[in-house]
DNA sequence: GTCTATATAGTGATAGAC
DNA sequence: GTCTATCACTATATAGAC
């Protein structure tokens, strides 16, 4: 997920990603940003001239990079290790940092957010949804997942549990959470 | 000698919750509060000299309405009734809010919140995966319930799931989210 | 494209009158 | 116990020099 930069556009993307991760939106300033990277806020305002435009710009990069991430997953493997490479992506993309999901934490603080963001976030929710339900059709169809009732709402269910997950992870310190929620569909 | 209301400190814990709950910790101010209350600041400051003694006030108040809440659940139900129970105070606290459960509003924002507050919002995580796990256990012996695995990890995911759900609830404005997680533990 | 400087408003917090 | 008044600081945001 982390790529080089060398312009400070995309310094500035990258670093107000990981700030919202830890933080949350409203947990960090155009100061705090600025400082970090070891520039000015007026630089920032520079390219992102509202703190709304710099949220939107962090928020289509990372569901595009997430989107880039799991597209890399095999096709051909069974659906059990489709959904272990799932776990295993947010794995490497959250254990030893201070991070959770960027959606998951927008979404916690949906009232204080501008309100293009919702529609942002929620675009990410469903994008993961509709990958998970065609992992639990396949996996229902194999045999090698347990799918109790409708397709979809187990795949919200099982989204639900993996970003609940994430957020119980960082407040326990206890990274081994994170496959918590595998047992529970696993056949 | 004027007290115009009740109790004032009752009512600024009451609305400040409900804030975190919908805006998060980081994004309502003690005028926000103050305002909707119909009083100033400086009477927040009186009761609560610092806001972080505010969020502790809330906190541990939450924790033991909700502690309550829990208790009122009939011990001699079967465990899969009992779950549906808890699911269902759940349902009545949030459906038709644009709140989230106080402890994954503060566990989202972990990184931008008073030292103390981690601790705390640690024990209303714990308080909940044990009551969730006696529940499984008891699911397990009488067959109610679906319990792959170690106990205490499938409490963790099921809260998570819950919380999950919560969150995804309110983003998509869909109550019946919170029912998602149900199939998967009920036998 | 980055800076200095500044505008304007909001923040948590305190002192002291009543 | 609540208020007015105010503090020091921070927030987002803009204007204009270089």
């Amino acid at each position: 997920m982390t790529m080089k930069h060398e312009n400070t556009r995309e310094l500035i993307v990258e670093h107000a990603q990981r700030l919202i991760q830890e933080r949350g939106y409203n947990g960090f300033s155009y100061r705090d940003l600025a400082t970090l990277i070891g520039i000015k806020t007026s630089s920032i305002h520079y390219y992102f001239p509202q703190k709304e435009d710099l949220l939107l710009a962090v928020v289509r990069q990372y569901q595009s990079r997430w989107h880039a991430a799991i597209q890399t997953i095999d096709p051909a493997l069974r659906a059990d290790d489709k959904l272990r490479a799932y776990v295993e992506a947010h794995r490497r993309a959250f254990c030893g940092t201070e991070r959770i999901c960027l959606g998951a934490a927008l979404a916690a603080e949906l009232g204080a957010l501008p309100g293009c963001a919702r529609q942002a976030v929620q675009g990410f929710y469903a994008a993961n949804e509709a990958w998970l339900t065609d992992l639990l059709e396949q996996g229902a169809r194999e045999g090698s997942l347990r799918v109790p009732g409708d397709l979809r709402a187990s795949a919200r269910a099982l989204y639900a549990a993996l970003q609940g997950s994430l957020v119980s992870a960082r407040l326990f310190e206890e990274e081994k959470r994170i496959d918590d929620v595998l047992p529970a569909v696993v056949a």
